[in-house]
DNA sequence: GTCTATACACCGATAGAC
DNA sequence: GTCTATCGGTGTATAGAC
């Protein structure tokens, strides 16, 4: 009634989410316990609960908001399917590092704590993860049919290409050698030396 | 049987090491606890102990022993370094991989359990594999200065390359899609490309 | 070299007061 | 919505018998 209790809830469960990103992407998943998470909210391990069923789920739900995020992002973005597949490559290079960049945090987990899911939460972030992938793996195929990337493997390729360009949150600092920006246009760079095609105009330097 | 009276340990010592490696790959770190690997090895959790003084060393024997015996292996099969720059780069790339298909599981701890690592152990680990990158980065040096290679940033085509044929080691399935030797062939054509070189012409497909 | 037994802290998760 | 208290279980590591 006059309470103001409930507004107090929504608050705790992004602070949930933020400090389990935090702590599970610097001491991994299964090292980080609720107790700790609670402590860095400021709560008692038990109102964790109120927020995620078990603490699986709580890995889980942060990948997927992840991945979903990454997907609605890019299609937020995407370039129109008719354009040069060189244009898309570019779009698709400067999109990835950029957020790999911004969101290290959530990046590293989902990429390092897959073993950490069930059967079931597997498979869902599996799919999103495959879903992804594909964007990349169409352009290539596109690109190849243009006559434009000459790669001779497009799924080797797909697969080199996100490992490189994935490999930038691994080492990325804020107070790094490169800014971002120009970390970018180098991985634009490589990306089309991947696909065996020419860089365009402006992404070279 | 109250003990094991002729068991070796040695032996012992082996199969603590496979065990553990095993599991590690398999769980992480911070998921395996010195109970599952004495079960798995047929002893108690107190006779781990007369192997390591702690959980930790074990790891970080594990990973020390994994990277010195990745240097020595490479030393002992290094190329001429008067040899250019190009035949050295195709000699690495075919190392690496193969290296990487057949330990997948100690590459994979080496790389994802960094964060388990204090401080101390961290900066050990680290040494050896900033110095097994030097001999990448030492070869991409000598291309360019040979003309051969046409790379924009030394130390970020480095850590692409690193990362990109690393990235092997989280897909590759022994009844995968392609045979080892043909994942070598095409990675080979791809590190020759993110060099900016022409492959040689017995790497080409 | 391996065992049994154990110390004792911490785990994830739940129950019920307020 | 958050608290305290608590459950049953597991964690790493050690002590001392044989």
């Amino acid at each position: 009634m006059a309470r103001k209790s409930g507004s107090s809830g929504e608050k705790t469960r992004a602070m949930v989410e933020e400090a389990a990103t935090r702590l599970i992407a610097r001491h991994g998943f299964a090292a980080v316990s609720m107790r700790q998470i609670a402590r860095e909210v400021g709560v008692q391990a038990g109102a964790l609960y109120l927020y995620t069923p078990d603490k699986q789920s709580l890995l889980k739900d942060i990948m997927r908001g992840h991945l979903q995020h990454l997907l609605e992002s890019w299609a937020a973005q995407a370039p129109d399917p008719d354009l040069p597949a060189a244009a898309r490559l570019e779009r698709f290079v400067r999109f990835h590092i950029d957020y790999h960049i911004l969101r290290a945090e959530k990046v590293f987990i989902s990429y390092m704590e897959l073993r950490n899911l069930d059967c079931d939460n597997f498979a869902e972030i599996e799919r999103l993860r495959r879903s992804y992938e594909h964007i990349l793996e169409e352009i290539l195929i596109s690109g190849a049919a243009e006559g434009v990337f000459h790669h001779t493997d497009t799924r080797l390729t797909t697969l080199a290409m996100i490992a490189m360009m994935t490999g930038v949150s691994t080492w990325y600092r804020d107070d790094g050698r490169l800014p971002p920006d120009a970390i970018t246009t180098r991985y634009v760079d490589m990306a089309f030396r991947l696909a065996g095609g020419e860089p365009l105009a402006e992404a070279a330097e």
